[in-house]
DNA sequence: CACACACGATAGCTTTACTATTATTTTTGT
DNA sequence: ACAAAAATAATAGTAAAGCTATCGTGTGTG
């Protein structure tokens, strides 16, 4: 059976790159070659001196493509919210029930990413393990109001706005969706991020999906009640 | 009146100096000039450099006190947990009610920071402001595990499990009071951070104090329910 | 065939991060 | 009040990071 989704291509914002990294192998090979070194050495310690021996092309050769590291960032951040968002658009596809399609929202995003074969030089396991742990970088910096003007945050808006829309269906007088929303959402990352790395801050309960099970009940409890 | 916090010092963990900066005259202009330049500038441009000449000394003097750069996050860090855990702590003190309690834990936790004058070489609004930008930097590297085997994270812990005591008195049955602490304390943060630079984000409404009415009926509806 | 164009190779410049050495000032014990 | 010790300033210097410029070579296109 032939997949949906093989010829599917995300349209990246051009504000986050000089050329097209889709556009050549080597750009390709920057964004993967990226993803592998940031995700084993962190973001702080990763350079293009590193990224070009790591693909074995030059440093200026990678300034062709991306101005600086924070770029890099900017544009796996990006590709990483289109494609949930694509992955979001799928799960909600053909359900009627607004509270079915809500739950559903939730598992995707509670859940840890594995390999996605449909695009093939992002390793979308390596690439969550980075939006957990960095992503938060790419917009907590003193040109988030320039990079913003440019549309560098627009694939996590509209994310953001698809599971709000959902929300604001069950109950159209929740005025807090959009901030319920990226609670959730930066909520995950930072249960993923506690559970591996500092347990005494979350409240995992071994063999139990834990994340998921407390981020649905949070969620639906605060959704049906506006007052207290 | 005598304030009854004026003789009190907070003790912050010994992991993140290499001599104690309240300890001496540049020890103290270190912390408050790095609070000054990381607010202005932010922390990726702040550097030993810049901050010598703000505070008319040397890069090697400062040397003498952090190692480097990060060391002083975590300094800044522990010491507004510390604060705020002290704060958290008078605030619920001869309060009857655990309900009555958390409500006002949730008041502290939301609001925008003043100038506390019982600490005078802190400046608590700006350091306020960098918790907001830069606090998740202090954890999010790949040397996390490392410092929170060195204790660099408990005034952080300490300032959660206060909360999240309350929250288990009030329901002994609740699963997730650390998960909900946390998601309370990093989603202020970003709600704060996206009212000022991505307001597509929140749901901020003019006038009111969304942030606070938000967490405020997230918590108490979640906590009252174990299931949906 | 020539003309771009992309990439690689190389060099170099500026800033950051950090260390070492010596001089001067301040503190402290007696 | 004075000598010893400690803290700080002044200065220099190294290695890496971040970025730019130039030139040569191969590849494909009109």
């Amino acid at each position: 059976m032939k997949n949906i989704t093989s010829q599917v291509s995300l349209t990246i914002s051009s504000c986050s790159y000089l050329k097209n990294p889709e556009s050549s192998d080597l750009g390709r090979k920057i964004i993967s070659g990226s993803i592998e070194l940031i995700d084993e050495q962190g973001f702080e310690s990763f350079n293009f001196k590193k990224l070009a021996n790591h693909i074995e092309s030059t440093e200026a050769s990678i300034y062709r493509y991306f101005e600086n590291k924070h770029k890099i960032l900017l544009y796996l951040t990006s590709w990483y919210w289109s494609w949930l968002d694509y992955k979001l658009a799928m799960t909600v596809m053909n359900i009627e029930s607004a509270e079915d399609r809500l739950n559903r929202c939730l598992d995707v995003l509670t859940e840890i990413k594995k390999r996605d074969l449909d695009f093939n030089f992002v390793d979308e396991e390596k690439l969550n393990r980075i939006i957990v742990m960095e992503s938060s970088k790419s917009y907590l910096t003193k040109e988030v109001d320039v990079e913003n003007k440019e549309g560098a945050f627009s694939a996590y808006k509209n994310m953001v706005a698809r599971v709000s829309r959902i929300i604001e269906e069950i109950n159209p007088s929740f005025k807090y969706a959009n901030m319920l929303v990226t609670t959730v959402i930066e909520g995950v990352h930072h249960q993923h991020f506690f559970a591996d790395h500092l347990p005494g801050l979350t409240s995992i309960v071994p063999g139990e999906d834990t994340i998921s099970n407390f981020y649905k009940l949070m969620v639906f409890n605060s959704i049906n009640k506006n007052e207290l």
